[in-house]
DNA sequence: GTCTATAGCAAGATAGAC
DNA sequence: GTCTATCTTGCTATAGAC
């Protein structure tokens, strides 16, 4: 049994200490209770007695409530990862790249539509560590946009090159916008955000093809120096 | 004095119960606390006691502390639509107007930036009743609607007859998309989206312009049709 | 360094008496 | 309509066990 979970540990990640195992208890525990009971109706004493430690201890390992959701964070961004990995393996058209990965995405967030609709508010304030513009939120921004990067570099897609640098911090705003249509989406099975995907993903695809004519590079260019001006690329 | 009182109210509101005028207190007094000391900073003790009330009264007017920022809501767009009339009824150039009304919007409310920042959390709270999305949000965003058709109408900018109606609903969305990007924004005098604005509303020009044109009429009513397949023109 | 137990604060919200 | 008293919950602080 011992040798089974050394078997299934990384081998850059060898012995999970005391600590460690105590701080993935807390973080376990804290999801299954988000996912089964919502966000708002989750307390720390309930996360701390169902995981069987003192309240104390969850706030010796997580600073508030709110840093249990970066946890979250990087589950899910690590999942869609995954989820997006064969598409972007075997697509070479940046169109399908593209509304694969976000339909990846839609996957495997699917499950916590609810949870995620209750703590979003946290997410949207500015000066919480949960906004995807935060510093704490560094790691999982750099990761989304890394995804998208390879949505592009990996597609057969011709982009002016002036916008080639920049675009993969656009198409990961586009994303939000889509992550943001999605929370509010209460469709079955949040189908209409899976039809704003498929159906605006070809379309921002035909705008980064148009990019890099002759007609609309000047118009391109001013948009990615508007961007550039306000601070967008710049670290947040 | 009491002839002063009475000959301050409009006509169509004769009397101020009791009750409408503790109201009105309680409203008066938070607004004031909420400038002056931020969204978190002012407790519902603070307003009440600064009111002259029971927190248990303020309680009873007011549903939540959220509900105090319908208030807000009201007072915003009334100095926003004011702020506007003068541009709206000289500037005949479609860019000029769009650009116009979003500085108006930006000069009013910059002296709530903090506050707004603060609250900001809850009113994108897809459950909130602040959500510009939200059931109770309507009139507002309906104002809101409405004076972005004023500033299409008014113009003598060609639009496809197809996005005509719809265009002012995908302008507010626009400025909403400005919104957040200001609420973000701690730039001085939030120059940054000053910036945005000035220099993204001409953009937004030339694609309205250009959407008439018989190379782009196919695309715009694809992305047309998909805004109203998802049910963004449909009430919220 | 890891963890428990417990007391207590702040502030949003509510119950029930008057 | 209004109040007082109370509840709830995120969070902190402390003192100490191992």
């Amino acid at each position: 049994m011992m040798l089974v979970d050394q078997l299934a540990t990384t081998p850059s990640a060898p012995e999970p200490s005391k600590g460690e195992q105590t701080r993935a208890l807390i973080l376990e525990t804290a999801l299954r209770l988000f996912k089964e009971n919502g966000y708002d109706r989750t307390t720390m004493r309930a996360i701390a007695k169902e995981a069987g430690v003192s309240v104390g201890n969850a706030y010796y390992y997580f600073e508030s409530k709110e840093h249990l959701v970066q946890g979250f964070y990087d589950r899910m961004i690590d999942l869609h990862t995954q989820a997006s990995r064969s598409i972007l393996a075997d697509e070479p058209k940046f169109a399908i790249r593209l509304a694969g990965v976000l339909d990846a995405w839609l996957e495997v967030s699917q499950p916590y539509h609810e949870f995620a609709a209750q703590f979003f508010k946290n997410a949207a304030d500015p000066a919480s560590p949960l906004s995807p513009f935060s510093a704490e939120s560094t790691p999982a921004r750099d990761a989304g946009i890394g995804l998208m990067r390879s949505v592009l570099l990996g597609s057969t897609a011709k982009v002016d090159p002036e916008l080639r640098e920049d675009l993969p911090g656009l198409l990961w705003l586009y994303q939000m916008a889509i992550v943001l249509f999605w929370v509010h989406d209460k469709s079955e099975g949040a189908s209409k955000t899976r039809m704003l995907a498929q159906r605006s993903a070809p379309m921002i695809a035909r705008l980064v093809t148009l990019s890099a004519t002759r007609v609309f590079r000047p118009i391109t260019r001013e948009a990615v120096q508007l961007f550039r001006d306000i601070g967008w690329f710049k670290a947040r």
